[in-house]
DNA sequence: GCCAACGTTGGC
DNA sequence: GCCAACGTTGGC
C-alpha cells in the first residue's frame, strides 16, 4: 500500500463534506506530475492524508482511501466545466481522476506549522518551500507520524 | 488581497 | 530548444 497527501480547499470541499458524502470524485487535477502519480502509482486501498489548503489554518484534517483507480476526467472536455481544458478532447482525454472514500476525521487537526516543526517530518513534500503539487506521495514513516499527531491509531 | 514560487505556453 | 510572458497555487 502507498500513502499520499491530497490538497483540497475547504471552502470548496472539506473533510466534513467528505464525511457527509462518504465518497467523492477527485476531479480537476490539471498538473502533469500529479496526474502521473495518480496514473502510475495510485491504487485502490491506498491511504490519503486529506489536506486543507488555502485555509486558516492549513493542515491535515483527516484520512481518506482510494476506492477507484485513475480513469479519465470528463470535466476536461466539458466546456461548461470550471476545469475545462481546450487541449483535451474525447480522443486525447489528457486528464485523470480517482475516487476516494472517507475514512476518518482527525481528532486533532495537524496544522502546517505543526508539520513544519516536527523533526520526524523532515523532508516531507508538503513542507518544502514552493511545493504546490496537489497530489503527492508520502513516505510511510511520515504518514505514521502524522497519524500519531492527529490522534489516530495506525 | 498580496506576492513568491512554479508550471505552461508560444514566439522565435 | 530558449525564455519571456502569463496563469495558478497557496501561505501569509
Amino acid at each position: 500500500m502507498r500513502y499520499w497527501l491530497m490538497k483540497s480547499e475547504p471552502d470548496v470541499y472539506s473533510i466534513d463534506d467528505l464525511a457527509r458524502d462518504g465518497q467523492t470524485t477527485w476531479e480537476g487535477v490539471r498538473n502533469y506530475q500529479a496526474r502521473n502519480f495518480m496514473r502510475d502509482d495510485m491504487r485502490v486501498g491506498d491511504r490519503v492524508l486529506f489536506y486543507h489548503s488555502n485555509a486558516d489554518p492549513a493542515g491535515v484534517a483527516g484520512v481518506a482511501e482510494v476506492c477507484e483507480a485513475a480513469y479519465p476526467d470528463p470535466t476536461a472536455w466539458d466546456p461548461a466545466s470550471h476545469y475545462f481544458d481546450p487541449g483535451a478532447t474525447p480522443e486525447n482525454r489528457r486528464w485523470l481522476r480517482v475516487d476516494v472514500r472517507f475514512v476518518i476525521k482527525a481528532p486533532c487537526f495537524v496544522s502546517l506549522d505543526a508539520l513544519k516543526t516536527d523533526p520526524r517530518l523532515e523532508g516531507m513534500y508538503v513542507i518544502r518551500k514552493g511545493m504546490r503539487l496537489s497530489v503527492q506521495p508520502v513516505e510511510p514513516h511520515h504518514f505514521a507520524a502524522v497519524l500519531e499527531m492527529a490522534g489516530l491509531p495506525l
